[in-house]
DNA sequence: CGTCGATTTGAAATCTATCAACGATGGTGG
DNA sequence: CCACCATCGTTGATAGATTTCAAATCGACG
C-alpha cells in the first residue's frame, strides 16, 4: 500500500516486516480527492496523517488578492503533514493538483506505531527533513535565479524524485501540470514560463511531448540548472535507476 | 544563560522549573564566534546542539562561483541545528554575520534532557517548525514580490521577532546588516537594495539611521509589505511591546 | 457547433542587473 | 597627525530580464 513511501527510503533504511505490516494495517481510511482540491486547509488541525499515494498535489498558499502561490510539490510516496500536530494548526493548505489517491493514517495511532516501531519513527522524521531541504533549495532557485534556470532545475527535481519511487525512467517522466502551475510555483507570469520553456526546447535542454518530459543529455540539463542532487538526502544509487 | 530563547516561548508554553535548570546546566561550552565565521560548516554532523545567545547569524550555502545565499537570518534564541543528527549531515553552513554568543549542548546530553523533561523537548520541537514556516514564507516573499514589498517584509518580520526576545520596542530595533547581507539574502543585486532601500524612506515607511531601523507607522509597513504574522506562530501578545 | 481552459505570440512598459565611478567612514601604520 | 587602505554606501547610464495587456490559436468535451 505504501509502496512509493517504502521504496524511497528502503536503500537507505530497512524496514523490518513488522515496521511494514504496522504501516500497512494503519491504513484504514484511504481516499480519492478530485484534482484542484484542498487536502487539508490552512489552519485545519488535521486528525489524520496523509501520506500521497498516487498523482501530484502541492502545498500552497492563497493571497489576499486570490494569487495561488505553491509552496512545494508533493509526489507519490511524500508525507503532507507529520508534524502539524506539535505546532497545533496548519498554516499552509495541501491541494490536490491532479486526481490523488491519499492515505490516511490517525495521528493516535501512528504515536503507537512509532513508539512500537523506532526505525519507522526514524523514517518519516527523515522524511520531513528532507522535505525542509527541499524547500531551502526552492528558495535558493526560486530567490536567486533566473527563470530558464528555475525550469531547467524543476525538471531536474521531478527527475530525480520521481526515480526514487519508480516513476521515471533514465531521463523521461510523465508531469501532468499546467504551465500556470509551474509559474505559480516558480514565481514567473504564465507567458514568461511559455517563452522560457520554448527557449529550454530550442536549446534541446528538455523535450516536451504533451504530458511527456524526456532530457535528451541529463549532464547538458543538471548542468545549466546547476542541480545537485545532494539535499534531496537520498541513497547513491537512487540518483540513477535501479539495476537489480 | 538562555532568556531570549525562553522568553520567546515563555507565553505558550510554561516550562517548569526543573526545565529551567536542566537547559541552564546543559550549557557547558559556550563561546563567542567572530563575525563572519562558520559555526556549522556544510557537510558537518555536529555534536553539539547550537543557540544564538546574542549577535546575528545566518543559514547559507555557497555556489560554486562563490556567491553567497542567505536562507535565513538566526537571531538571539534561535536554534541551529535541532535535528541533524536525524538526518546525518548538515545541507548548509550556519555562519555568525556580526559576534555572535553561542551556545552549545552536546547531543548526547540534550537526548537525555528531552527524554526527562518533555515540555522542554515539545518546546525545542516547536522551534523548529516555526524555524520552517519561516522559510516556507521567505519563499512566498522572496520568489513572488517586487523588491520593495521583500524588503519592506523583511522589516516587518525582524521587529516582530526581535519583540519576541525584547531587542525591539514598539517601533525600533538595530540592526547590524550591510546592503550586500541584505542582497544575499533576497536575491537582489546590492544596487538595486540600495536604491529600493531610498524608495522606502522617501516613502517614509522606513527610518535608518546607522544601524538603527525605525518604522513611522508600523501598520503602514506592515500593508505594504503584506505581512502577517501568523506563521510565526507567536503568542497573540508577543506581536505587541508586552506590558505586564 | 460552441465553449472553456490552456497554450502561444506580439508589443510596450516596468523592474532589475551590470558596469563604472565617486564619496564617506573607520582603522592602521608611518 | 596624516597618508593609506579597506569596506560600505551612493549615484548615473545602459542593457537585459520579466511583466502586463491584448489577441490569436488550439484542443478537449458536452
Amino acid at each position: 500500500m505504501f509502496r512509493s513511501f517504502l521504496r524511497k527510503f528502503e536503500p537507505r533504511f530497512s524496514l523490518s516486516d513488522a515496521d511494514r505490516d504496522a504501516l500497512e494495517q494503519a491504513n484504514v481510511h484511504g481516499r480519492f480527492v478530485g484534482p484542484r482540491t484542498d487536502i487539508v486547509s490552512e489552519g485545519d488541525v488535521p486528525d489524520h496523517l496523509h501520506i500521497i499515494r498516487s498523482g501530484l498535489a502541492c502545498r500552497c498558499k492563497f493571497l489576499p488578492d486570490g494569487t495561488r502561490v505553491i509552496l512545494a510539490f508533493l509526489i507519490p510516496g511524500d508525507v503532507c503533514d507529520l508534524n502539524v500536530p506539535v505546532i497545533g494548526a496548519l498554516d499552509h493548505s495541501i491541494a490536490t493538483l491532479t486526481l490523488c489517491e491519499v492515505a490516511r493514517v490517525p495521528h493516535d495511532v501512528l504515536g503507537r506505531l512509532t513508539a512500537s516501531y523506532p526505525s519507522l519513527d526514524h523514517v518519516l522524521r527523515c522524511a520531513a527533513l528532507v522535505d525542509e531541504a527541499i524547500l531551502r533549495e526552492w528558495l535558493l532557485v526560486v530567490g536567486h535565479r533566473p527563470a530558464d534556470r528555475r525550469l531547467a532545475h524543476v525538471f531536474c527535481e521531478f527527475l530525480v524524485r520521481f526515480q526514487s519511487v519508480g516513476l521515471a525512467t533514465a531521463n523521461r517522466y510523465e508531469l501532468p501540470l499546467t504551465q500556470v502551475d509551474l509559474s505559480d510555483a516558480l514565481g514567473l507570469s504564465p507567458v514568461h514560463v511559455n517563452r522560457t520553456l520554448g527557449s529550454l526546447k530550442r536549446r534541446r535542454l528538455v523535450t516536451l511531448e504533451g504530458k511527456q518530459v524526456a532530457i535528451p543529455v541529463v549532464e547538458a540539463l543538471k548542468d545549466f540548472a546547476m542541480f545537485d542532487p545532494a539535499y534531496l538526502h537520498l541513497a547513491p544509487e537512487a540518483n540513477a535507476p535501479r539495476v537489480a
